[in-house]
DNA sequence: CTTGACTCTGTAGTATGGTACAGACTGTAC
DNA sequence: GTACAGTCTGTACCATACTACAGAGTCAAG
């Protein structure tokens, strides 16, 4: 049995049928050879290939990321300084996401401590401070405003207006 | 000047005008009162809700949260006990993902450690440490195939079989 | 009275990472 | 020969937080 069904590289690499199909739809995986009937041929190197991303995004890349690693990987020409850059860049991602969090934190903290948790809302020392307009460094938000996504990746959206 | 337009709440807060829209459709704004012409009506106490909303994003809130919150706050019979509650989850929410993310720096750091930069993508540390299902530190706790959500969100994911 | 900025509704698109069908066909076991 | 699991394509949908129009109407200044 040389080459395997959807749903067993599928099976093999732990994820979904459907999310195979997307990720060769997103150039994730190499169009698989056909049956006659149409059925997908995979060969084990596809199990591979799906593991390499699983473990990508373990690491905190996006498919997009992973994409190009994965053109990296397949490049003839290309560097370990290529790839050594993403990894690098990816610390720096981590990092700032790492800070803004930490931000947040530090923000949040000390109006959980400054309510005592008794009483009506009237007067809640953490819905009053949420109506102020920005503690004491509002000239931040002017670029970037990181918001998480569900998988705790980032998107960068503009602020200004 | 008692009321204000959508452009001016929008410049006001210093959001844009569609986001406003967007707002009041996600329940998050009251329906404000209109002109005979169609045209919104604000009062300055939409500018504070807005403010409040983006104070709460920066609190690291998804509008989800920030809807409750507000309904909280507008809740006559509502408890300080029950903001706090929110506040104390989202710092949880919060600690959890500052987690994951250095787990992620701890996986990866090592991996642009072992790689000089120098040389093909033949052979690269990195990549070759992608195509490894998962390293070292997993195989003592987690089996192969129940896969953590990478993201540390509460969404559960049924991973299809 | 005209110009131009503003506002209206409704719909659709962005990015991210998938999931969930419908309706048809295939492969295999009994 | 028939049931049933698996696979096919295509499209639509989930959450999140917006953003971008089109096409029509409105408001204020000059």
């Amino acid at each position: 049995m040389e080459t395997l069904t959807i749903g067993q590289v599928a099976r093999e690499a732990g994820i979904g049928v459907e999310t195979v199909r997307f990720y060769e739809r997103e150039q994730l995986l190499d169009p698989p050879t056909r049956r006659p009937s149409g059925y997908r041929e995979f060969t084990p190197e596809a199990v591979a290939r799906l593991r390499f991303i699983k473990q990508a995004q373990r690491l905190g890349f996006t498919l997009r990321e992973i994409r190009e690693l994965l053109t990296l990987k397949l490049t003839p020409g290309a560097t370990r300084a290529q790839v050594r850059e993403q990894a690098v860049a990816k610390i720096a991602d981590i990092d700032q996401r790492i800070r803004e969090l930490k931000r947040m934190k530090k923000a949040l903290t000390p109006l959980i401590e400054a309510c005592d948790g008794h009483g009506d809302v009237e007067g809640c020392p953490i819905l009053d401070a949420l109506e102020r307009p920005c503690p004491h460094h509002s000239a931040s938000i002017g670029h970037t405003f990181v918001q998480e996504n569900h998988d705790g990746s980032s998107t960068s959206r503009p602020q200004s207006r």
